[in-house]
DNA sequence: ACGCTCAATGGAAACGTTTCCACGCTCTTC
DNA sequence: GAAGAGCGTGGAAACGTTTCCATTGAGCGT
């Protein structure tokens, strides 16, 4: 409790009889000094607690090792789980993180970059809803600072952490396909603010095409919809014909599940379900999920690991796309027989045809 | 990509025709300034495109506006949580949080509080192995840096945002009791590093107890045997005639279940369980989970607001513990009666009896 | 013995801000 | 008309570090 005043290199000098300069070169062993001063100045500052002032370091070096981390929400465990890579391979580098959240607004991250730039952050981590369309952004790499992203896909100059989305979601539409689905929906639940969710429905979309499959309903609920078993099993009902569904991230697919349980559909006799990211828990379900197995953790660590590289000086170099995998779960199997006679709605028309100027190129 | 030098507030009263005070003191608002100095200075500002350093104004300042954040890993849920209600209750204070992880572990977690302080924070928030002992959180203090925790019980001077894990694990005990259990089992993950652990099996013993049940037998897992449904289903099975099981998370209770399907027990038929926090999943499983709903999100905040308070000069002020609520759900029912027969295990013996000490005082 | 080299050392500037203080000016008031 | 009040202003110190540079003294070769 005793608020003693704090403790100083100069302090430490004048205890040890000698120049804050010798001082500052014995305790950062960054230049010669007599084994003698080099004892009293360590004792000195042993005596004292001292302690160095980061603040004055980083004035004088311009430098504040600390990186700003910008993700929508730690709520949802896939950037949770990102972060705490990012945080594990900066552990021992002297590095720390300033976190921040933009609840997928994108006023409020071009705010939080902000915020984070003017904080002199040494460089940044960042998930958002538009990077490429970012003021704040661009501001931030017109200063110089170092930028990596996640879950994004690559845009110029920034190297970026990710999975490859549209080829992920097109492998979810093979499967479909291989099992004999013919008419499937995606579910998104921000779709206008995640490329992710795009991404993933634009792969889903071409795949389907690219076997002569009916074009994929897309379905954007609301939040609400997305956490109310009874409204979301509501839309589901109205989906006549639809035999699967690719749901954007598993927390919608097991809605979906008990969604289905509510209308006495049977998962996955009746429909099936295929979610994106790989959460721990859809492994523990009594039907586990199938779904596409993602690793967020590896990719903060990626994402980390380049930043530290381009802070290094380094060119900014673009890493391939982590892997996913395909776990099988037990959502997904043949459509049931009955299922295929009253598919009397026949020419399905495309959902979003025009959202093809945001597809990734494969 | 112009690595343009730093515009510093010398520039700006240089281009405006001032001293640097009078710069100062119009970007702050902080003294009198004529309109037409006023007006010079803005200009020079917006049009150099000035912003302040963070740097020279925390050395002068000796306020970095930055709050270090301690919890055991963010890839728990329950703590992500609550990092992003804390974060919540800070924006727009200007106050931005640097966060740490322990992975559970007591040296890494007092090396992090020691790495916070050595950056200066303002604050800490803090969620460790144990805030009690730990010498480098009593250094923190000893400086002068406010402190508030988070999940722990009230320590001291130390305001905590906490549930009342003791009163809510007897919650647990009363309504297993109530049922007709009478052999209860508490399984736990991280025991010797998780006073919430504890607690949670300190109230459920206390109150099986009180009402002449039997002690509860205490299983502490390995991660391995949490997170293998076929080796928890083992563990299960050595359970000879218990009827419910309070599991110290949900996760786990989640894994209890999948392990009771595993062994061809139904829950909660053959098998009740009860978890511990209430994380959204729980709800939408097929059979949906009994369980304490906490709020780990309230309290990252209250932890962030009494910090805040805290940091006013104010002083510190124990909140009560936040309120829980039990969750109904499905896996919770009376006993079946054919367990009651093969019930030759006649005095259980206390399993844990050295806790005492460690027990919350109701 | 003298000058040279080189290691050890400390003074001082610099980083960018805020704030104390003193100065000068205008406007009021007796 | 002079004194005082009060506002606007800028110089300079301070925050804690690192680093440049000059100074000192010892050791060494001739």
């Amino acid at each position: 409790m005793t608020q003693r005043p704090k403790v100083t290199i100069k302090d430490v000098a004048r205890a040890a009889g000698c120049g804050v300069a010798t001082a500052s070169r014995v305790l950062n062993a960054s230049g010669p000094a007599s084994p003698d001063v080099r004892e009293r100045v360590q004792n000195a500052a042993r005596e004292l607690g001292f302690s160095f002032s980061s603040r004055g370091r980083a004035l004088q070096s311009s430098r504040s090792m600390t990186i700003g981390c910008l993700v929508p929400s730690l709520a949802n465990p896939v950037f949770a789980e990102a972060v705490q890579g990012a945080q594990e391979a900066l552990a021992g580098t002297g590095y720390q993180l300033l976190i921040s959240s933009s609840n997928y607004e994108a006023d409020a991250d071009s705010d939080a970059i902000s915020t984070l730039v003017e904080k002199e952050v040494d460089g940044l981590i960042v998930t958002m809803v538009a990077p490429a369309r970012s003021s704040a952004l661009g501001l931030a790499r017109e200063r110089g600072i170092p930028v990596s992203l996640m879950f994004h896909d690559p845009i110029d100059g920034l190297p970026t952490a990710h999975v490859d989305n549209f080829v992920a979601a097109r492998e979810v539409a093979r499967r479909f396909a291989e099992l004999g689905h013919w008419q499937t929906a995606f579910l998104a639940l921000r779709f206008a603010s995640s490329d992710r969710s795009r991404n993933r429905y634009a792969g889903f979309h071409a795949e389907c095409r690219a076997r002569g499959l009916p074009d994929p309903t897309l379905i954007e609920l609301s939040e609400a919809e997305a956490n109310t078993p009874e409204l979301l099993a509501g839309i589901l009902g109205s989906l006549n014909g639809v035999t699967a569904i690719f749901a954007s991230n598993d927390f919608l697919a097991i809605g979906v599940q008990s969604a289905a349980r509510l209308m006495g559909r049977c998962v996955p006799r009746d429909l099936s379900v295929v979610g994106f990211d790989g959460i721990e828990i859809g492994r523990l379900l009594e039907v586990p999920l199938t779904t596409i197995e993602t690793t967020p953790e590896a990719m903060g660590r990626q994402a980390a690991q380049s930043l530290l590289d381009l802070m290094q000086g380094e060119a900014p170099v673009q890493h391939p796309p982590l892997p996913f995998t395909f776990r099988a779960g037990a959502t997904l199997a043949r459509p049931g027989a009955e299922n295929r006679d009253d598919d009397q709605v026949a020419p399905w028309p495309p959902s979003v045809p025009s959202l093809k100027t945001d597809l990734k190129q494969g």
